[in-house]
Order: C-alpha cells, then sequence, then structure tokens
DNA sequence: AAAAAAG
C-alpha cells in the first residue's frame, strides 16, 4: 500500500503529516500529490471528504519551502466558497507547515479588516481567501497578485451555485499565467469545463469516486411525519433523538429560519444543540463550529452552510429536517457521516410538505432509504389547530395557540444543560414528553444588538411574550429575539 | 419553499 512516503514529499513535511496521525494518502492525495509536485496543472474531480485539503496543502508547502514572500505579496492563494471552509484550510495548513517558516492569512469577509491588512504588510506566502474579501483587498491595493506562483480553487461547482464565477474568473486574470493551477470540483457543469479551459494549462484529470453515493457505511432512515404542521416534525424528532446514542449529529434544515427554530427548540428541550447559518455572526459560526468538533455540542443544527466542505470528523448522525430542495444536497448533508471507514446513520423526517423533493432524492440515490417505524406521540398538536381557529388570527407573535405546557409552573436552571440521557436503540416507542426539559440555553452575543430597525419591533415582541408565556421567563435569551416565535 | 458571499 502507497504510503505518505512514497509520494516525493520532504522530510519535514512528512514529519509534520506523521503527526497528524495519517500515514495512508487517499486516493486523491496518492494520485495529486505527485503531479502537482512536478509543476503541473490538477484539475482533480472530487468531493468533500476525499482529502483534498491535504492533496493540495501538501505541494504548495514544497513549492513554497525555498522562497520567501515580500510584503503585500503573495506567492499563492487557494480560493474556498465559504468562510469556514477557509477557515478549515488555514487550520490544516498551519498544521503541515508546522516545520517550515511560511506565513499565511486568512481573507474572508465578517471579520475586521485590519487584522488582515497588518498581516499582508508583513508579508505572507499564502492567502486563503473567500473571493469578496479577497477583491475587496485588492481594490483597496493592500495586496497583489503578481507575485503568485500558485493557485487553488476549491470546490469550484459550489461557487459557481454561489455567483462565484466572474470573481474566480477576475482572480485568474489578476495573477500570472506562468501560475501552476490546482482546481477542484466535484461535478463538472459546462461552465466549471469552459473556466478550466480557458485558465488551466494540459491539466492532469484525476477522478476519483463520489464517497457518499457509494458509501456502504452509511445507513439511511426515513421517518415518515404524517402532520402538515411543522411542530410535528419537531415533535418527530425529538421522539427519534430519545431512541439514539448521539455522540455527535448534523440536524439539516432547508431555511435559516427553521434552523433557529429547530436548534432553540432542541435547547428548550434539554438537547445540547446549537444552530449556524449564515445570518449568524462570524465569530459566533467560528465558536460553535469549534465546540462541535471539541465534542463540547452534541448536536449542530445547520442550513446547507454545513452540508458541504466542513471538516468535521466522525459525525456518527446526520438529520435531515427538511428533504433538500435540490437532491445533490442530500448526499451532501449524508455525506458528513460514514467517514473513513466509519458508519454513520442518516434520517429524513418525511412530511407531506417533503414528497415532492423526496422524490428527487430517491430518483437520484436510486434507492429507497428504509422506513423507520417509530410510534410518535402527536398528541400535542391535536389541540393546536382547535386553539388556533377559536381565536382571531392576529399578528404572528401573540396568536401562538397556547398548549397545556404554557400552563405549568416551570423552573429555571442555572446550570448548563444536560444531553437528555441516551436510550438504547432497540426501544423504538417513545411517549413524547411534553414538559420537562429546564431551560438551559446561555444568552448569546445577539446580532439583534446590530440591527437597529429589526430590534425595536423585537423588543416589543419579547416583551410581549415576557414572563409566563415563554420558558424564559424574563431571560429571553438575546439570541432568541431575532428568531420566529416558538410555536409550541 | 433556500443558502451562500463584500459592506
Amino acid at each position: 500500500m502507497t504510503k505518505f512516503s512514497d509520494l516525493g514529499l520532504s522530510e519535514q513535511v512528512l514529519k509534520a503529516v506523521a503527526e497528524t496521525g495519517y500515514d495512508t494518502p487517499t486516493p486523491i492525495q496518492e494520485q495529486a500529490i505527485p503531479v502537482a509536485m512536478t509543476g503541473l496543472d490538477v484539475l482533480g474531480i472530487a468531493q468533500t471528504g476525499t482529502g483534498k485539503t491535504a492533496a493540495f496543502t501538501l505541494p504548495m508547502i514544497e513549492k513554497l519551502a525555498a522562497g520567501r514572500s515580500r510584503a503585500r505579496m503573495p506567492r499563492a492563494i487557494v480560493l474556498e466558497p465559504t468562510r469556514e471552509l477557509a477557515d478549515q484550510v488555514a487550520e490544516a495548513f498551519e498544521k503541515y507547515a508546522k516545520y517550515h517558516k511560511l506565513n499565511w492569512a486568512l481573507l474572508i469577509g465578517g471579520v475586521s479588516m485590519a487584522d488582515q491588512v497588518a498581516k499582508l504588510d508583513k508579508g505572507v506566502d499564502v492567502l486563503i481567501a473567500t473571493p469578496g474579501r479577497l477583491l475587496d483587498l485588492f481594490e483597496r491595493s493592500k495586496v497583489m497578485l503578481n507575485g503568485v506562483t500558485m493557485m487553488v480553487v476549491d470546490e469550484a461547482d459550489r461557487m459557481l451555485d454561489m455567483g462565484f464565477i466572474p470573481d474566480i474568473e477576475r482572480i485568474f486574470k489578476l495573477t500570472p499565467p506562468t501560475r501552476q493551477t490546482l482546481f477542484f470540483s466535484a461535478t463538472m457543469p459546462p461552465e466549471i469545463t469552459r473556466l478550466t479551459e480557458a485558465f488551466l494549462k494540459n491539466p492532469v484529470r484525476i477522478e476519483v469516486s463520489r464517497p457518499a453515493t457509494t458509501n456502504e457505511n452509511i445507513t439511511q432512515y426515513v421517518l415518515r411525519v404524517p402532520h402538515k404542521d411543522v411542530k410535528a416534525k419537531r415533535i418527530a424528532l425529538r421522539a427519534l433523538l430519545k431512541t439514539l446514542d448521539i455522540q455527535n449529529g448534523i440536524v439539516f434544515c432547508n431555511r435559516k429560519t427553521d434552523v433557529d427554530i429547530v436548534a432553540k427548540s432542541l435547547s428548550v428541550h434539554g438537547f445540547n444543540a446549537a444552530p449556524i447559518h449564515g445570518d449568524l455572526d462570524q465569530s459566533l459560526r467560528m465558536k460553535t463550529l469549534d465546540a462541535f468538533r471539541k465534542g463540547e455540542l452534541t448536536l449542530l443544527v445547520a442550513s446547507d452552510v454545513a452540508a458541504r466542505g466542513l471538516d468535521i470528523p466522525a459525525v456518527g448522525h446526520v438529520f435531515n429536517f427538511d428533504a433538500p430542495i435540490h437532491a445533490d444536497d442530500y448526499v451532501h448533508r449524508i455525506g458528513r457521516t460514514g467517514r473513513a471507514g466509519r458508519t454513520g446513520e442518516t434520517y429524513l423526517l418525511l412530511s407531506p410538505h417533503d414528497e415532492k423533493n423526496y422524490d428527487k432524492v430517491v430518483k437520484l440515490i436510486k434507492k429507497e432509504p428504509a422506513n423507520l417505524e417509530l410510534d410518535v406521540d402527536y398528541s400535542a398538536l391535536s389541540d393546536a389547530p382547535r386553539e388556533g381557529s377559536r381565536q382571531p388570527r392576529r399578528e404572528s407573535g401573540k396568536t401562538r395557540g397556547r398548549s397545556q405546557r404554557d400552563h405549568k409552573p416551570r423552573e429555571r436552571s442555572a446550570t448548563q444543560s444536560a444531553p437528555v440521557e441516551p436510550v438504547k436503540a432497540e426501544k423504538k416507542s417513545v411517549s413524547e414528553e411534553i414538559i420537562s426539559a429546564p431551560d438551559v440555553q446561555e444568552a448569546r452575543p445577539a446580532k439583534a444588538a446590530r440591527r437597529t430597525g429589526k430590534k425595536e419591533k423585537n423588543e416589543e415582541k419579547s416583551k410581549a411574550k415576557s414572563s409566563n408565556e415563554t420558558p424564559f421567563g424574563d431571560h429571553m435569551p438575546a439570541f432568541l429575539m431575532r428568531a420566529t416565535p416558538l410555536k409550541d
């Protein structure tokens, strides 16, 4: 079997790699590293989770090892579609370049520009960037790109989805044509092919199989939720979670508002859960992700910001709170589990609303996930419609039908939440407890504070709901103020 | 029915 030591890498790089615990390269690493080391362009058709990051980082370190950068003249660029991905590449670079004197800068939006500029002035070898911030800094003459000898474009098809292709094209044109280019994409739509034909020189094409579609370590389930009320899905999710022994898992929702609601609902019910999506503060996004990686956070409730690319090793469970709008995203979402020989389980909550999207998923993966028989007690729902119809419909914050749980006294726990006691998987029947969970979630640094327009409205809303109407009493966590009111 | 990224 091929080892890293067979790929022509230097002592220092091998030592750094060994310290990360890896000794066997993945297929993309095994094929791309020797090619990239010769200086040729690489077109890598590979999905997330195949080990792309090391595949381009290691040859980059070797290439840069010789020279030194000058102020504002980086010698290599890595372009990533999301800030989190860029952050991860930086982290990997830091590890692999441990025995080299190489500087890097993380150029992403949502954070202060000053630190980034200061770093650029001191001189960095590698820029790890999202396209917007890189171009912004370029336009402000904070960075030159004519000293670039290597450029990496990662997740190109996703960049296309996000409308970044013109930006990428511009960045290509700002770098010298003599540069070496490593270009990665999971799929090759025509627009991406055009881009590679325009900017890559006789690239060596390296293709590795998509792990998620072919991965037999993943067991997929579908749980039918026979109610249109979204609340039913939250009940079903909690019931499902209680039957599982979860180390860590991701709950994917289609909408950011649902991410907030589901995360909040889970927290209120005693689960160790936190939201992540693009409207949350960048520092909070990073903190949440960090806690999740460290195992301090059990359930990450996420929009598709986390579907692709995020390097979270060994996620045991993936939950699709909704069937994704694009069937492709299903593959990416479940690809977060079953990595590196580990087993993983995925669950999809299928309500009547999801049928159409679910059909597309089944068509794509060419098989039907196993039907999960789980007795879920939806009785808490039955009175909700009655309540609703009794009251005239008003503004959303005030019309919430009151379930019986709102009338019961509730305790406020001063301590952190303890995750719900895991129940063995064999136990497939759960009667949903409606009360129980102590209030838990710590207040978060609120985005609401920055949003002057919405702030007032939210304050009114939270005032209207204060005291016995929310599970938080007078202590409405700030992060809740910007979310849609919880309906159960 | 969406999300992401520049401010």
